[in-house]
DNA sequence: ATGGTCGTGTGACGA
């Protein structure tokens, strides 16, 4: 089973881009962030086989999931905070799969109450993990998490020193959610750095490719356990007008 | 070099 995340950066900017991926690259599930409003056009996906289903605000923020099977919503909002109406996840079984597809907030400029915001959306990801782990629910989390995990997932660690993308407390708070028996699925195969998801629109990051990771797939022990690839696929990277991020994808194994 | 580039929605803000 194939599943991808894809931070696009606008559905509708990127809508030939993703149709293009989905006939190219035939994944059993993409989950995409960045919608950027509220229209998701469900309509285009069907039209070449797939479901989806879109948590969506207007102009900011917004996760799908897109599937070749039926999607079981089981919750298209992250708990613990009623006040908090932005679109940044949603939780789904697929297969009998639990699939959760974040876009974790990105925290800067700090201090702000951006990051403070960032910060109390990490510990209410922590509570639900946890309970997912507490009651040995199985899991697949992904999506853009905005944090860059250690120095070699930057080119330059320095230059990021006192961004809200790699903090020591930001870091933290990413290692907790590993300490709850997580796998970063992309460190299974690749120690090496210079491995990047992100490069920005300006001064030529690409080009020189000074990107950061940031794009991530958490597995919990028993699906770690069936997990046969990781990759970050970088051709999406080189299309005409592209999003700002790349597409990773892993593989796992089902018994069928 | 105190910039540079995108996208939303149409002015300022977010990344």
């Amino acid at each position: 089973m194939k599943i991808v995340s894809w931070n696009v950066n606008s559905i509708k900017a990127r809508l030939e881009h993703v149709k293009r991926y989905l006939k190219e690259e035939f994944p059993d599930v993409l989950m995409v962030q960045e919608l950027k409003g509220l229209e998701f056009p469900k309509c285009e996906f069907e039209n070449i086989g797939y479901k989806s289903h879109a948590v969506t605000q207007k102009a900011y923020n917004g996760v799908a999931i897109i599937s070749q099977s039926p999607i079981d919503i089981i919750l298209d909002h992250l708990p613990y905070d009623n006040e908090d109406k932005q679109a940044r996840y949603m939780e789904t079984n697929i297969n009998g799969l639990r699939i959760i597809n974040i876009y974790l907030p990105n925290g800067n400029p700090v201090p702000s109450d951006k990051y403070d915001y960032k910060l109390k959306w990490m510990k209410r990801l922590y509570r639900r993990l946890k309970y997912l782990r507490d009651n040995d629910i199985s899991f697949i989390i992904g999506g853009d998490f905005n944090v860059i995990p250690e120095d070699k997932d930057c080119y330059n660690p320095s230059s990021w020193e006192g961004d809200a993308l790699f903090l020591h407390e930001t870091r933290s708070a990413y290692r907790s959610l590993i300490n709850l028996g997580l796998t970063d699925a992309f460190r299974v195969f690749n120690i090496e750095d210079k491995q990047y998801t992100f490069w920005d629109y300006q001064a030529g990051s690409w080009q020189k490719n000074n990107g950061i990771r940031i794009d991530h797939f958490l597995l919990s022990p028993v699906i770690a356990d069936k997990l046969q690839s990781c990759t970050i696929n970088k051709t999406p990277r080189k299309w005409e007008r592209p999003s700002d991020h790349t597409p990773i994808e892993i593989e796992i194994s089902v018994e069928s």
